[in-house]
DNA sequence: AGCGTCCAATGCTGTTTCGGTATCGCGCTC
DNA sequence: GAGCGCGATACCGAAACAGCATTGGACGCT
């Protein structure tokens, strides 16, 4: 499990296209589709529905989505606040 | 950043001792000292005052330990929700 | 002052992980 | 049954990683 993954998961479950996914994080479909099988089996669970269309997500997966945006959101805040805490990189 | 970097942050925050952390976490120390290096090196901070007994938090790193430990709690709780709701390998 | 000690940091190397290309398998459409 | 769109897989070269050995710096002892 990596932050990278829960990027990925994010992405796809938005996107409901793994696709589409990719292009928006600047990756190809495999290892994207990887990420996701990854995640899958780590945590036990199907997150995703393969439809025709492309991803829906299960039950599981919407819950989880919840957390991972949670974490991300914390991720991003802690980088952004010590960084502001910084007299060498703040300003960019 | 790598949810194993947060990891390796709090265990040497917590021990002040980049060896100690390191057994802790099942690591050696060079890569551990890396780990702490890279996370500087992305918030453009210094985390940690290198003294002779080891290392020390900077005002810096005690912020990012808040955050860290939130964010590992976080996945954590992620993690063990999602497992919950599997049929599949809650009690394993 | 010279030497040993304890700490984190670095050079190097073998291995593992990872992303990209090409391809597959499946279900649907016409 | 040929074509299309989707995710999954096989394979390979490149990047990341952990571990070993070593360095460099600060202090204590004699």
């Amino acid at each position: 499990m990596s932050i990278t993954h829960l990027q990925s998961f994010v992405a796809v479950a938005e996107e409901r296209h793994v696709g589409r996914a990719a292009r928006r994080l600047h990756l190809t479909q495999p290892p994207l589709s990887r990420h996701i099988l990854a995640l899958e089996d780590e945590l036990g669970t199907r997150l995703f529905e393969r439809t025709r269309q492309g991803m829906r997500l299960l039950p599981a997966g919407e819950v989880f989505l919840h957390h991972a945006r949670r974490i991300l959101a914390e991720v991003d805040t802690a980088v952004l606040t010590v960084r502001g805490l910084s007299p060498r990189d703040a300003g960019g």
